[in-house]
DNA sequence: CCTCCTATGTAGACACTGTCAACTTAGGCG
DNA sequence: CGCCTAAGTTGACAGTGTCTACATAGGAGG
């Protein structure tokens, strides 16, 4: 009976009623009001729970990049070699982004603003892990910057060329075949491929 | 005095006022209306030269296409090596997109639809390009789909991080800092780097 | 030179959106 | 038990994309 006056955890609610929009439409397709709708209160309700829009793009991409810095972490702890390491962070990267497109997009879509002191130049985990896995894996005279945007930037087209449907789909129907994918790039790009991926 | 009944090219200043808007406010904040108004001409003009706002986007997507073609072709043919020419290609890649943001960002938005039949999976020359210089890179029994992806990621997520905002501004501030950090990662990324590029 | 046809523009309407202000209600605390 | 406040509702406003009906200008054909 918590279809009362009072909803159980609106907000809850609403974030998800939100990402099944923006799966169904895209990050563009999403609108406050008919969330509302599919949860059953009324359009201004979600105010009482969001200043305004942004702010539910912002709280999904705050949760997607949580989980990315867990799959991240729980890739790299399995290794030890520190190119190893990168390159594994960078197909769990890829990996994440297939398993969590609507968290994924809403994460680097222009039109959310992240607030002023909230990862204004990436300050969250899932970054700065990749910052000092890169650290780790430079020579001594080597640029930690440029280790890390190499690192960083492969997994981040791939990821976002595949969500795109840029990649022809009989490459990229199933996460093994993703993840698969994603190692043999990483190979060809410099690192080398672990057994067992073919 | 053209600022009669009938605008002189009123496709074209739709479409300036539109990249225009677009620069301001991103792709989201493109308004019909609101372009329309700068142009100094009603609100529904717009929709005697497109269908809709998505033809906008694709119009301003495809010759973004094209541009990137060009500029692929251009860097391209200064190299014979293949790696050589498969790393320029990503180079002037990165480069476009910081000298055509606006293109770039529509290009792969994902609330422009292009039409069906037309780079459905990117047949276009600017994927020709790159699809052929894999090839042309690939030793015998090595993937050429693998190659193009690969060759294709990096640039593509440099390019994004950059416009995002997520390299570090200092590293990125002029187009030739680019340039070079664009080198910089294809030659991290096992390419080998020119002279003169440090 | 005049007339009419059509491409291009305008005006007005509709449904939808984000957001605000004013009102209502339910449920927990004094 | 009553009241305060967090949470939800209703109604309004400006802005949007898009449709339909109307207006006009400028070139083609007589």
């Amino acid at each position: 009976m918590n279809d009362q006056y009072h909803h159980g955890d609106l907000r809850k609610a609403l974030l998800e009623a939100s990402v099944e929009l923006i799966a169904e439409k895209g990050v563009a397709g999403l609108s406050l009001r008919e969330a509302a709708r599919r949860v059953g209160v009324s359009h201004a309700a979600p105010y009482r729970h969001f200043p305004d829009k942004n702010s539910v793009l912002v709280a999904i991409a705050l949760q997607g990049y949580d989980w990315l810095a867990e799959a991240g972490e729980a890739a790299m702890v399995a290794h030890t070699d520190a190119q190893r390491r990168l390159d594994s962070y960078g197909v769990a990267y890829v990996l994440f982004a297939r398993r969590h497109p609507v968290h994924f997009r809403v994460m680097f879509t222009e039109s959310m603003e992240l607030p002023e002191g909230v990862l204004p130049n990436n300050q969250h985990r899932s970054f700065d892990l990749l910052v000092d896995a890169a650290s780790a894996a430079v020579g001594a005279g080597r640029d930690p910057l440029l280790t890390a945007v190499s690192a960083w930037s492969w997994p981040h087209g791939l990821a976002m060329l595949i969500l795109d449907g840029r990649v022809p789909s009989e490459n990229v129907a199933t996460d093994e075949q993703v993840e698969t994918l994603a190692w043999r790039v990483a190979a060809q790009l410099g690192g080398t491929l672990p057994e067992g991926v073919l």
